[in-house]
DNA sequence: GCTGTCAACCCGATAG
DNA sequence: CTATCGGGTTGACAGC
């Protein structure tokens, strides 16, 4: 079965349902955003049948709930549906539960869950990434402060520095820092050479 | 619609 | 091989 999407912002079903086999997954590399959670699950057998068949199980009183298990197919076709569009309108959530076989509020449920765990997953990534991002930003601090260091330590002895036009020295007062180039220059306006 | 939670279910590891 | 356990997944629901 093929659910091709008319436009990208409307869910909009064509189905070809014999076999539900082409499955070739025709989906743009560009959907990576959900990373694996976008993942179909492959392995994944159905324990129950869809919801028509044990739908008066569920409903009577006194049994137990079984948990429904959706089959490769309905999952995929929701994995689908879900990457053209991460909400559907009512009329989107009736023809995908038909199509299904799933009661609406199921395919509802299901797509709640989907936004959820993927925004779970986003986040979970979003941090792994900060907390890499924290950890340059401290190294990078730590040699900062080092050079800091070592810059405070060479003022103790201040530099000197020689005109080129006097050939004199110059007292390191004289000298400032470029906001723009943030080269060292005079006050003076003259060209200096800084000797160690 | 989102969020937190529950519970059924699956699966790999481990002990006996 | 089987039973058990712990962790992960996922369908469902309630409350906001």
């Amino acid at each position: 079965m093929a659910i091709l999407p008319t436009t990208s912002s409307r869910l909009d079903l064509s189905i070809s349902v014999p076999g539900f086999n082409s499955f070739s997954s025709p989906l743009p590399p560009s959907v990576g955003r959900d990373l694996d959670m976008n993942k179909a699950p492959d392995e994944e057998e159905w324990m129950m049948g869809s919801m028509e068949e044990d739908e008066e199980n569920n409903n009577g009183s006194n049994n137990p709930r079984k948990k429904l298990r959706l089959t490769k197919e309905q999952s995929h076709l929701l994995e689908q549906s879900f990457r053209q569009n991460h909400t559907l309108n009512p009329k989107q959530k009736e023809t995908l539960a038909e199509v299904l076989k799933l009661k609406p509020r199921q395919v509802e449920v299901w797509f709640q869950n989907r936004r959820a765990r993927s925004k779970l997953k986003q986040t979970e990534m979003e941090c792994e990434y900060l907390k890499r991002w924290f950890g340059l930003l401290t190294e990078q601090n730590k040699r900062l402060q080092k050079e800091v260091e070592e810059l405070r330590a060479m003022k103790v002895a201040p530099p000197t520095v020689i005109s080129p036009h006097s050939c004199e020295p110059l007292p390191a007062s004289n000298l400032t820092m470029c906001p723009r180039c943030e080269r060292v220059t005079t006050t003076a306006l003259d060209k200096t050479r800084i000797v160690v």
